[in-house]
DNA sequence: ATTAGCATTCTAGAGCTCCGAGTGCTAAGC
DNA sequence: GCTTAGCACTCGGAGCTCTAGAATGCTAAT
């Protein structure tokens, strides 16, 4: 619990200390090494007083008696709070990041090589989510008969998402096209989510007096050609490998990997922390509240937007020991570039 | 080196159960655990005998002077050869499978289910590909007008992959609406390779006398409309955590995730070993010669096709210490079901 | 051709010691 | 009154030795 006053200056800067110590080495840091690396000549003596107070206020734990000291949670959160954020990436990883996302066009595309640049950068987990979820607007739909009883639904979304879903269904082309014309030119710009309401009263209220281009529709209603549930995300996880130089045991990281590899939890997850209308990078610290086998671990995010639209979101996932101020303004340099980008291609 | 001559019937047999043994436990298998477990009461001086020339013959390996002996990649090769290839499924994994299946019409869909119940039921990891490539007969093509200077092309082949992208392209809808209907009727049924090179030799050859019809075309084509190249395969990869049970050290084992994280280079993997042509499962040991981190893994494998044609591949990828009459029943199984459920539905 | 017996090899693991890092406390110093 | 030096104490980890057990290969007997 952070028992928030007793942090003076003088707390504030070796707790920022031992929390940079602590994520450079991995080793839980003592007073000998902070008195050392602090610029003020302080005595290990008296470091530790002030340690002992903070360990009192739950921003410091102990791994045993005669081991240094580990940043809590609160800690973390604490030395993100007060980052300036004021830092810009490298000249190098701004390379490597134009280099990965030039001339792309596609949002779904973006978001997949965002999420691997993103790993490679942080050298951590890069993961973006396309949403394709229910407050997405309708661009268009097309739908196309494929063999014998297969319709091919094809639906675009505003924000550029291509969606696609093959369906059993047995209605000539020409219905099919008075349906896809019926729908782009009734609901293009509705959201999935108000269509599909919409749709679904007609359909009720005028039952009895169904004429056969309402009979087509309703059809490829009920099999789901207005593709808009959450199976309709994307999700892109990339650079889980990097997850085993972490010190974690074997058992541990199992979970971890398979955590990484149920998308559905993933979703839930960034959408659980990731406020759509929030603007700037968020830092959650803490991820086991969410998911147990997330221990330890932090999720770095923000929104992808093009100006007032939410295209997804991309984040980092990494232990709490991570490089916080370098994941931080990549994962912000790339939002605002994804913004850009799409938003020029318009 | 598998100095084939000295197989005789014993050898066989203690040859068949030290492979297994060896399998079940992961631990080098010496004479007196062989010799309770051999059926023929023969003593473990016997068994040592036949374990030195067999041992000559390059089929067994010894970690250490004082320690059993491990099967190397040629016993393997023994091994999987004179397994009968009689044994069924268990009715659980039947189930697992059908369950996970059922009612998928979906080529794409089909092929991510299937790497996941691949990597459940193997617990080992599962990857499936669809292919995308040139051999692909065309279905039909779509373009669509995507906001201002943007292009939706929607291709579909004859084994039901879609594929889209979107290009930079400022065409009216008019004009997208005729090239496509120049291209679906022209080139139906066409391997996206001969389609291609058609249309490059029309494009060409009637150069100078362009009308805005092939103008539209030329520039489709240019933007790279008709996608067919190895960036249109799908691959899906599930189950990587399984490996963290195996006995690898940490370096190896993220060297591996890394490999596996590699997409294009699994398509090459499985595009190298599975033949189209061949019809049954296939089993490759010594996955190391393609890829080095893949040192100790094998591929058990099968083309998926429907009829005569080849959709992509199914695979399962583990340790040489897999369990191969298992894995091979369940891929075999999976590729049968692929073509069955795939080939009523059409 | 098998097998029993035996000397030999080698590893994994248990037990042990010792070193170093770190702590908290107390008493002295500025 | 804050800071620091000094000191006794704690504890984990590295390194060492030693042993038990599992295998082996060879030889000689059956």
């Amino acid at each position: 619990m952070p028992s928030g006053p007793p942090i003076g200056e003088r707390e504030r800067e070796i707790l920022t200390a031992i929390v940079e110590t602590f994520i450079a080495t991995g080793d839980p840091v003592g007073s000998r090494t902070l008195a050392r690396s602090n610029r003020e000549g302080l005595s290990p003596a008296t470091i530790r007083n002030v340690m002992a107070d903070l360990a009192d206020a739950g921003y410091l734990e102990q791994p045993h008696t005669s081991a240094g000291r580990v940043p809590s949670s609160e800690a973390y959160r604490y030395y993100v709070e007060q980052l300036t954020g004021r830092a810009s990436l490298s000249q190098e990883d701004q390379g490597i990041i134009k280099d990965s996302l030039h001339g792309v066009s596609d949002v779904q595309e973006f978001m997949e090589r965002t999420s691997r640049v993103l790993s490679l950068i942080s050298h951590n987990v890069g993961i973006t989510v396309a949403v394709g979820g229910p407050k997405n607007a309708l661009e268009h739909v097309y739908f196309s008969r494929l063999g014998d009883q297969k319709v091919l639904a094809v639906l675009v979304t505003r924000s550029g998402l291509v969606r696609d879903r093959v369906l059993r269904l047995d209605l000539p082309q020409a219905d099919l096209d008075a349906a896809a014309r019926f729908i782009n030119d009734n609901f293009r710009g509705w959201t999935m989510e108000a269509m599909r309401a919409e749709l679904a009263r007609r359909l009720e209220q005028e039952r009895s007096e169904y004429d056969r281009l309402m009979k087509s529709v309703e059809q490829l209603y009920r099999q789901g050609a207005l593709i808009a549930d959450e199976t309709a995300q994307v999700v892109f996880v990339e650079g889980a490998s990097n997850l085993v130089t972490g010190e974690q045991d074997r058992q541990r990281l199992q979970e971890l990997l398979q955590t990484l590899e149920e998308k559905k939890k993933i979703v839930e997850l960034l959408g659980a922390y990731l406020d759509a209308k929030q603007e700037a990078v968020r830092v959650v610290i803490g991820l086991d509240e969410a998911l147990p086998s997330m221990r330890n671990f932090v999720l770095i995010g923000a929104p992808a937007r093009v100006g007032d639209d939410v295209m997804g979101s991309l984040a980092v996932i990494g232990p709490t020991r991570i490089d916080y101020q370098h994941t931080m303004t990549a994962v912000s340099y790339i939002a605002r570039l994804f913004d850009k980008i799409l938003n020029e291609s318009e």
